[in-house]
DNA sequence: CGTTGAACCTGTTTGC
DNA sequence: TGCAAACAGGTTCAAC
């Protein structure tokens, strides 16, 4: 029954989820269109709107020294965009001030969940959602940044401050015994650990439970209690999926288009993640969701049975179609 | 320390 | 048919 609606989604806007494959996509795509391109002014259209717009903008500029907006496009006006790049689920472009006066700063802009920054030929067409606009030394580049559900933050960062500075390593940075170490101190659940920024950074719903699933790993099962090999295989599957999820363009939920505006396709790649109730690719048995740290969790409960813990989260026991 | 749930949001889907 | 409730989830915060 789940399945009839696949065929209805193509006529559905495509919506996101930018976790680290589609920022790391959306980034490839920005930077040779903005990287030395300088930021000849910037709009706030959701500033004007209403008395109510200042304070929705209030809340996307996250850093309590733009209390004004206008003084966050003063701080930018004429910067130049010296590189762009990815830390975690944050974009980040590195602005040299005009004429060498003042410090550089980064521009950081977390996506949320329906943040789009897309390159566009012009100022318009801006919609109801669109809450910030570049306009750039050249012609036929103006970078937008909209975001229906304003879960998504634009910061300004000088070199001082550093809220990145907590986040933990880059899953496709990180070395193998140091997730092994930082696995080991902690006694969470695999799937709360995951979903932890301060753990690893850029991973979020889709990629975690895809990860486990190709690791063969329990999502309730405790962190520390993994063994060398059970740590290698979770180590190694949350590569592999993200590496094959950058190379597929990230995953289209509905609304998800690249700074491009084109849509990823590693969504037909999911083994797990909103397939509930339909078979597993690898053995057949029904795909189930169960809720931990209050988020949706899919996954095979004939595959991945290993470092299952026994709590009362777990529904009763049934045997599955396998 | 770890977990849960609420809050923040709007558009879509589901259920009565 | 129509409307209300549920759902979706990245992050932060409060409470246990």
């Amino acid at each position: 029954m789940h399945s009839f609606r696949s065929s209805i989604r193509c006529a559905v806007e495509w919506f996101l989820m930018p976790e680290l494959p589609e920022v790391e996509t959306i980034v490839r795509g920005l930077r040779p269109l903005l990287t030395g391109r300088r930021i000849l002014d910037a709009e706030l259209p959701s500033a004007n709107a209403n008395g109510a717009g200042s304070s929705i903008l209030r809340r996307i500029l996250r850093d309590p020294e733009w209390k004004n907006p206008v003084d966050f496009v003063d701080a930018i006006r004429g910067s130049s965009i010296s590189a762009v790049r990815r830390h975690g689920k944050h974009l980040v472009f590195d602005l040299h001030p005009p004429n060498g006066k003042g410090s550089t700063r980064s521009l950081l802009v977390h996506l949320g969940m329906t943040g789009r920054l897309t390159c566009e030929e012009t100022p318009e067409p801006r919609s109801a959602h669109t809450h910030l606009i570049l306009s750039l030394d050249r012609p036929g580049r103006w970078l937008h940044y909209t975001d229906i559900r304003r879960f998504g933050r634009l910061q300004l960062l000088d070199a001082t401050g550093d809220p990145l500075g907590s986040l933990g390593p880059d899953p496709l940075e990180v070395a193998f015994p140091e997730f092994v170490r930082l696995l080991g101190v902690r006694r969470a659940m695999l799937k709360s650990l995951l979903l932890d920024q301060r753990f690893l950074r850029g991973l979020g719903n889709i990629y975690a439970d895809e990860s486990l699933f190709r690791a063969r790993l329990h999502p309730a099962a405790l962190a520390a209690r993994l063994n060398r090999q059970q740590a290698r295989r979770l180590y190694d599957a949350i590569r592999e999926t993200l590496t094959l999820a950058i190379a597929a363009g990230g995953s289209s939920i509905a609304n998800y288009v690249d700074g491009l505006g084109n849509t990823g396709y590693f969504q037909h790649e999911h083994q797990v993640y909103q397939r509930t109730g339909d078979p597993c690719f690898r053995c057949g048995s029904r795909i189930r969701k169960m809720i931990i740290a209050s988020r949706s969790t899919h996954f095979c409960p004939n595959c991945q049975r290993s470092g299952r813990s026994v709590r009362r989260t777990e529904p009763t026991v049934r045997k599955g179609v396998a």
